[in-house]
DNA sequence: TTGGAGTCAATAGG
DNA sequence: CCTATTGACTCCAA
């Protein structure tokens, strides 16, 4: 009688970015795209229970991403697994793509739903007990193809052969094929693509541009590319990124903040693989460093004051936290997303290593009040419904 | 069109 | 090799 009730992770096909997702909950019918014909593919992909993972995304009920994380890079690192290989055989994603996702991984009720599913991939992960095995088979593998390649053949480039054992590789589509067509050298290999390096002058005056303005008119745009000699498309690429990146700062700050206060500090007894030392990953400094001192430090609480229009507040912005009422409950989902080992219980994570003395996150946060009060006056006299599910 | 979310993929450091 | 950063791109919704 074997424990566990699936054994596990077939995972699904995910095609680059063919087929979005589809709603698949309760509530549209469907009628679920138009045939198209072109591309093939339907993913019939099922595995666990017959479930896509969409279905699973959908289901799923609220995970805690901070501890997901940590727990997945306790156990890469621990088994000297890389973020390359775990992407590209569990998650579907590119080596620099995990990286940040684990370095950063945003609240569960802030993720769309596409966004949530490598959590809920990685969660999968954690559950199955031959995980690290067969990510390791899979390393020694490519290894071995590696080194026949290299030593035999020569002039021949293959890409990736494989032969993996078979279970769980999501079939990532084969590297070529992007749909992205952002590449113009029909005949000249040779033209690579630029790939705009901003100077850190240049980077420096957009962020100051951005203190001023987070959304600046296309005017102003106009104006900075030219004053900075810049493509104007490169300066709307970066206002959306240092906007979004932003904002998924003070998404982990909002975590870390949650986490350090609430009591109980770390102590928690996870029983699962892993000894090894696990470091507190003090990665906070934030480059942002111009010679001026900027004069006083002072202690900010500012955001969220101002916003909210009218009285809705109660610092919804927090996550996991208590979520008192209705929790839906999946019959498989829930064998799977239960508890496999105290990874999923918004834990008060341990995060020990926090100093209280962060300096230019009063600049970002300034900066997000702008942000917020641009979108209150853009949206003038329209009431967001803000409600977080859950 | 604009902005947000998610990613990709080149590349800078280890 | 590996990971972190980041400009650009696709999708989608408003």
């Amino acid at each position: 009688a074997p424990e566990s009730p699936l054994s596990s992770a077939e995972e699904s096909v995910k095609s680059q970015q063919e087929e979005q997702m589809c709603r698949a909950s309760i509530q549209e019918p469907s009628e679920t795209s138009e045939s198209q014909p072109g591309t093939p593919l339907p993913l019939p992909l099922p595995g666990h229970g017959g479930l896509s993972i969409q279905e699973m995304v959908a289901m799923s009920p609220e995970l805690d991403t901070y501890a997901i994380t940590k727990k997945v890079k306790e156990v890469l690192t621990d088994n000297n697994l890389g973020q390359r290989l775990f992407g590209e055989s569990i998650l579907g994603l590119t080596q620099g793509s995990v990286s940040d996702l684990l370095a950063r991984p945003k609240p569960w009720h802030k993720l769309s739903l596409k966004g949530r599913e490598p959590f809920v991939r990685m969660q999968l992960w954690l559950s199955d007990p031959r995980n690290v095995e067969k990510l390791m088979d899979m390393k020694r593998m490519e290894k071995k193809a590696y080194m026949k390649r290299r030593h035999s053949s020569i002039g021949e480039s293959h890409s990736l052969d494989s032969g993996l054992s078979g279970s769980d590789l999501i079939q990532c589509a084969s590297p070529q094929h992007l749909s992205q067509q952002q590449q113009q050298q029909p005949q000249q290999p040779h033209l690579k693509k630029p790939r705009v390096v901003l100077a850190p002058e240049e980077k420096e005056a957009l962020k100051r541009a951005y203190q001023q303005k987070p959304y600046p008119s296309p005017k102003t745009i106009e104006e900075l590319a030219s004053q900075l000699n810049l493509k104007t498309s490169t300066v709307i690429n970066w206002f959306h990124n240092y906007r979004s990146r932003i904002r998924r700062e003070l998404f982990i700050e909002e975590i870390q903040a949650a986490a350090g206060e609430g009591g109980s500090p770390s102590a928690r007894a996870g029983k699962s693989g892993g000894e090894g030392d696990n470091s507190c990953d003090g990665t906070e400094s934030d480059s942002t460093a111009e010679g001026r001192p900027s004069g006083s430090e002072e202690r900010k609480r500012l955001l969220e004051s101002p916003g909210l229009s009218h009285r809705d507040e109660e610092g919804e912005g927090e996550f996991p936290s208590a979520s008192g009422t209705s929790r839906p409950r999946g019959g498989i989902i829930d064998s799977l997303f239960g508890i496999p080992e105290s990874v999923s219980v918004p834990t008060a994570a341990a995060t020990p290593c926090r100093n209280p003395k962060d300096s230019s996150l009063r600049k970002k946060k300034a900066a997000n009040l702008n942000n917020i009060i641009h979108r209150l006056e853009k949206a003038a006299n329209r009431d967001e419904p803000h409600e977080w599910e859950f």
